[in-house]
DNA sequence: ATAGTGCTTCAAGTAAACTTTAAGTCAAGA
DNA sequence: TCTTGACTTAAAGTTTACTTGAAGCACTAT
């Protein structure tokens, strides 16, 4: 068991010193000793950064983060609260994974389309248009 | 071909009437006719929204919407740049869905965590330990 | 003694993408 | 004619998640 100092936190985590400060302040970094005028960060804080960046990356806002560890600290009358926001949250990541495939698809489809028409412009041919390629969809 | 009011354009986008008139101001929605004092969308709008709706959906921010945009009123001379544009923007997609996918399999462990809490709790036994379950990880 | 480094606090500022508010226009219906 | 409903503009306000700035403390190196 380690400390860290924030300079430290920052690299690991990349986190900002501002960053780490803030989510101190309200409230989602607890318990941080400050030893004389520093902050002492442990591994116990490291693995809870990695939870919260597990939840932010994956676009859980800060305050339903913040809702989370708060049913944490009582978990036995908070179980089924819980369990229905990690549940909710893994429905709108699964969700959130369905629409980027969807939209992929016309991104490629844009790709394709403006590469021909970079061969047409090399080729001296007639730009091709867009329904005439993807038509049909 | 038919013209549409503010209403029925936000009743098939979703768009608020406010974000049209918004995305108008900024020139990301361009040639709206004004009838009288009344907006006039057409079908060319229409599907220019759903383009920027693509776009918005798999994050791509409004101001690379709106040089995306700048590059088709010019499509010639910057055949490269829309290229490089939606390329980069493809793979920001791919990664992005990784990414989720790699932190799904985190929360989707909570979940499984959280029931096997809430059935011990229930059968008055032990609670299990994180490191128990998902030691290895 | 002085300068530099790394930290501190607290308040104010920032960026993105709209939304809200206030005040007004215009055409149709009772 | 009066009101209602849909629309208009312009400016200010909102939210989220930090960042930045100003001023200061504590320790080390010169």
């Amino acid at each position: 068991m380690s400390n860290y100092s924030i300079s430290e936190v920052s690299k690991k985590t990349g986190l900002s010193h501002s960053a780490l400060r803030y989510y101190e302040e309200i409230g989602l970094l607890a318990n941080v000793e400050h030893e004389g005028n520093k902050r002492i960060y442990t591994d116990e804080h490291l693995r809870r950064i990695d939870g919260i960046l597990c939840f932010k990356r994956t676009n859980l806002p800060i305050n339903k983060i913040l809702e989370f560890y708060s049913y944490e600290e009582n978990l036995e009358q908070n179980i089924e609260n819980i369990i229905h926001l990690v549940e909710n949250h893994e429905q709108s990541i699964i969700q959130e994974i369905d629409m980027l495939h969807h939209y992929l698809e016309h991104i490629s489809d844009k790709v394709k389309y403006y590469k021909m028409v970079k061969e047409a412009l090399q080729q001296e041919q007639s730009i091709p248009e867009w329904d005439e390629v993807f038509g049909e969809k």
